[in-house]
RNA sequence: GGACCUGUAGCUCAGCUGGUUAGAGCACUCGCUUGAUAAGCGAGGGGUCGAAAGUUCAAAUCUUUCCAGGUCCA
């Protein structure tokens, strides 16, 4: 320890008991338990009941393991704008929810239950999957609220509630009532491993290898020569390429672009036919049969020739018999590119979308002979039973053996194929019975992009993505073949097995569910599930309950729905803010149904965040982590618990607020570590200030009658600036400016400037005197300032700082009760500005010549500054010399009597004062001390 | 493969509608202090603004192409 001043202890030193330290692993909780006990939240919206309101819509997480990064990313960025939008005088209620049906939850039971399940009933499997989202619920509630979130976290939303399962049925009822409700056959994605259709959010792109052929399809009662007059008498046939033999056998057409240019080619080792393929395609497709290349023997077709071909007829390779009469013919569509293939599409009404069309077009049978496990079922007597998988490289055989295959069997092509998102096997496109919202009926569509329109979006690119989405999707595939979710409420007649959707039932159907919730579905006699009298067309009153449930899109979709049929003053919400991959997901959803429903959409403003990303730009997620193991790729995951267990919450709502959340967010040691020494900086110049706050009463000594000294003015007028310049932040949800300007302010205005320059007079002057007050009032006014600007990203800091300030008469209990300061900017004109920045300039100049001497060993306390300055400059700085002898903390500044702007550094002049440890030309009667310091002793 | 977004010092961010040698804080190095001390102050080094081409008297800022990463989609 070195040696004590001989004045040391007539000081008046820092002292508080504020700690150092924050310790924040073991103190947070300690202010979780507080705020628990007196109910903050309760608290909070008692003192704002009369307040305007602010909603901000939750969005849920799914109720499935552990929270990771991106769920603290969006709830902690949710709660700034609670904490900010509260503090600045809003009445701002938070409800959590949560997604818990679905299919996740469902196959995490199946594994869970094994071989039980098969004796268990519908019932008691849905309460199992009921058991483990309430579990999961459990688990992330308890760690959304460690992270210091406020919110009515004993009364969220789940999607599993009684009232909410009625409120997904009353808007499957207005959509019902509005006939946007369809049951149909169309072609959807299919997982015939989980056995249930799968919504284009299910889905995930991956590497796959298939089978890739190029088969012949001979024309038949057609005479090429219409063509051209070179192909008459002929054989042709029509070349088509697929990845998919096994939807071969459902072929019912093939498709051509009426405005590419085909060409006939000699077919190799066949004397007398040609081949028909594009023109763009015929050498790629020549290559790939392993055929010569040779332009000048092929045919070209003239445009209008072709037109010709239309409805001409081919023999399929196998199968002879047809549904309908227009079955193996050929047809015109657009959607025919020469990115790959022939130019010649091959085409299954039940298997693909653009061949559905097709069908519908030509009249055709959307015919998919495949069952729900993916095997052939008895229209395919040949193949029956078979997985796709296994019948594929079968009908290649064949396709080979009878002379259709062009290429050779078993070559085979690695491309990008859609998968389940849950097992991750490929999925199939098949068509298969469906309930259906129509997004052209009533031109919902041209209403959702109105209403798109009509919202907020920010950033503002949101507004194209999701009107992109909108402008081009497809009808919603709402139906699921699988348990854990909320019954479509419709029926069949057992007798003619006519559908029942009426939205009289539904509402009936509602109203049950509210009392019972969905699972009296599975439960209840039908009869009890609809109004009594319901009688179908066909005289029958015996009806068979739809066994589908609803996508979990709609469900979440419905939430706003869902909580303001419990809250009604949470039914307008001003605001949602997800991952901007929500885009498509829940803004898409809750849009769709806020139309359906209410004909709008269910926010105002749409705020979107990205995504997390480690060292190396991967996503820090759990699942992208796994992803990357599995592609041999080195990567490290520290679960969040295990960061909060060693450094507490609040690094990572320091985080959240420090990072440019529009983009995507680097999480990194580095980061990290920068946030924490940055924490440590906040906390200390809090801690010094609050030190010096010792002893002072705001009461007695208000701000407004205190005696402020220049740099007193411009500390203050420094802290509105501030203000202002954080307050538009929050407004603007530009959190990271917020942190940056906090930074900036507490390391240079605050610890590097005002403190620095300010503690001599607070330790050396009498305890009471005037200018001590002052400089106080000062401190008092930024801490109060700074802690409640502040707060809603450090909450558990600020609330620990609040506690140690100085009480005064109405200080509230705690700072997320306090409103936020006022702030004004800076005049750019003002004297006050002008002044500060003359003493900015002259500073920075003083610093490399004090640094020089300080280098001998010297404080600066020990120097004499003489200013040489500028002749604009020496009418302002010769009037507040002494103040910036302050400043720049010397013991004398003189007004030199050159003008070039030059600084001198001398010894100062005169005796040094043992106690405050500056220089005087005359001291007290103490020889030790100056009058100052003589006075502080005395009292 | 397509659409959209992003790419400025080691890190996090400023740089508006193009205009003097590209900024800040932190980190780093060095020095001071030991009366904020597991603290504080000062000084210094550090960027061909992802790359290339173009428009212009002038581009980090406009255009095009390319590269890398992300999101969504096929």
């Amino acid at each position: 320890m070195a040696s004590k001043g001989k004045y040391s202890d007539s000081l008046n030193l820092p002292s508080t008991d504020f700690p150092m330290r924050g310790g924040l692993a073991k103190r947070e909780p300690e202010f979780l338990a507080k705020w628990d006990e007196r109910d903050l939240y309760g608290e909070i919206q008692e003192h704002r009941k009369d307040a305007p309101s602010f909603i901000l819509h939750d969005g849920p997480p799914y109720a499935n393991g552990n929270i990771h990064y991106g769920h603290i990313l969006n709830k902690l960025l949710k709660d700034l704008v609670i904490k900010y939008k509260t503090m600045a005088g809003f009445r701002v209620p938070f409800v959590p929810g949560w997604d818990t049906h679905g299919l996740p939850i469902e196959l995490a039971v199946d594994k869970e239950l094994g071989k039980k399940k098969r004796e268990m009933s519908r019932l008691e499997i849905r309460q199992a999957c009921r058991k483990y989202a309430e579990k999961f619920v459990d688990i992330q509630r308890d760690e959304f609220k460690r992270l210091g979130i406020l919110g009515d976290w004993d009364n969220p939303y789940l999607t599993l509630h009684k009232s909410y399962e009625a409120s997904i049925v009353k808007a499957l009822s207005a959509f019902a009532k509005d006939g946007a409700l369809y049951r149909g056959k169309k072609p959807v994605y299919w997982c015939p491993k989980d056995r249930t259709a799968l919504a284009e959010a299910e889905i995930e792109y991956a590497d796959h290898t298939s089978p890739s052929i190029y088969v012949r399809f001979p024309m038949v009662d057609f005479d090429p020569g219409v063509l051209n007059a070179s192909l008459s008498g002929k054989a042709l046939s029509l070349v088509i390429w697929t990845t998919t033999p096994w939807t071969i056998p459902a072929n019912l057409a093939v498709v051509a672009y009426q405005k590419l240019k085909y060409v006939a080619v000699p077919a190799p080792g066949k004397d007398g036919e040609y081949l028909l393929v594009a023109e763009g395609l015929a050498e790629k497709f020549l290559r790939a049969i392993g055929a010569e290349s040779d332009p000048a023997t092929w045919i070209a077709i003239e445009e209008e020739n072709f037109l010709a071909i239309e409805g001409a007829s081919y023999k399929h390779p196998f199968v002879t018999e047809k549904k309908t009469e227009n079955d193996f013919k050929v047809w015109f569509a657009d959607y025919v590119t020469l990115e790959q293939g022939t130019g010649l599409v091959h085409t299954a009404p039940g298997h693909g979308v653009d061949d559905y069309k097709t069908g519908v077009a030509h009249g055709l049978e959307v015919y998919a002979p495949i069952d729900n496990a993916g095997r052939f079922t008895d229209q395919v007597p040949q193949w029956q039973g078979l997985k796709t998988p296994e019948a594929n490289p079968k009908i290649v055989e064949l396709l080979h053996e009878t002379g259709f295959l062009l290429n050779k069997p078993g070559e085979s092509i690695g491309h990008s194929y859609p998968h389940c998102w849950r097992c991750k096997g490929p999925v199939l496109f098949r068509a298969t019975d469906q309930w259906f919202l129509s997004i052209d009926h009533n031109d919902l569509r041209g209403r959702a992009l109105a209403a798109i329109k009509e919202t907020k979006w920010v950033p503002a690119h949101g507004e194209g993505r999701i009107h992109g989405m909108i402008e081009k999707r497809p009808d919603w595939v709402l139906s699921r073949q699988r348990l854990w979710g909320t019954p479509i409420p419709v029926f069949y007649c057992t007798e003619c097995d006519e559908v029942h959707a009426e939205s009289t039932t539904m509402d009936f159907v509602a109203e049950l569910f509210l009392e019972k919730g969905g699972d009296c579905w599975y439960d209840l006699p039908t009869s009890e599930l609809m109004p009594e009298g319901v009688t179908c067309k066909c005289g029958s009153t015996s009806f068979e309950p739809e066994r589908a449930i609803v996508d979990v899109w709609f469900e979440s979709g419905c939430s706003w729905l869902a909580v303001a049929a419990q809250r009604e003053e949470l039914g307008d919400p001003d605001l949602y803010l997800e991952g901007s991959d929500q885009h498509r997901g829940w803004f898409h959803s809750s849009l769709l149904v806020g139309l359906g429903v209410a004909n709008k959409a269910p926010y105002k403003t749409v705020l979107t965040h990205g995504f997390v990303l480690d060292e190396n730009d991967n996503p820090y997620s759990k699942s992208a982590i796994e992803r990357a193991r599995k592609a041999g790729k080195k990567v490290k995951y520290v679960p969040p618990n295990d960061v909060i267990n060693k450094s507490g919450a609040e690094i990572f709502r320091l985080w959240v607020a420090s990072v440019e959340f529009r983009k995507d967010m680097p999480y990194t040691d580095e980061v990290l570590k920068g946030l924490t020494d940055w924490y440590r900086k906040f906390r200390n110049t809090s801690r010094f200030m609050l030190g010096n706050l010792q002893g002072y009463s705001p009461t007695e000594h208000p701000l407004e009658t205190a005696e402020l000294s220049q740099l007193d003015k411009l500390a203050i007028a420094r802290l509105n600036d501030l203000v202002a310049r954080v307050l538009t932040s929050y407004e603007n949800y530009e959190f990271h400016t917020v942190y940056r300007a906090l930074v900036d302010y507490v390391a240079v205005d605050l610890s590097a400037l005002y403190l620095d320059v300010v503690k001599g007079n607070l330790y050396s002057d009498r305890t009471d005197a005037p200018r001590r007050r002052a400089t106080q009032a000062v401190l008092f006014t930024i801490t109060s300032a700074l802690t409640r600007i502040a707060a809603p990203i450090l909450s558990f800091t600020a609330e620990d700082i609040w506690q140690y300030m100085p009480d005064w008469e109405g200080k509230a209990a705690s700072v997320h009760l306090c409103d936020l300061p006022e702030g004004s900017l800076m005049d750019k004109d003002s004297p006050e500005m002008a002044l500060w920045n003359t003493f900015k300039q002259y500073r920075d100049a003083c610093g490399k010549s004090l640094e020089e001497f300080r280098a001998q060993k010297h404080r600066s306390e020990d120097a004499c500054v003489t200013i040489h300055a500028a002749k604009a400059d020496r009418e302002m700085l010769g009037a507040h010399l002494d103040d910036f002898a302050e400043l720049i903390i010397v013991s004398k500044v003189i007004l030199g009597d050159r003008d070039d702007g030059t600084i001198e550094v001398s010894d100062a002049p005169g005796t040094r004062c043992e106690r405050c440890w500056r220089w005087y030309e005359s001291m007290s009667d103490n020889p030790d001390l100056c009058s100052r310091c003589a006075d502080a002793v005395a009292s």
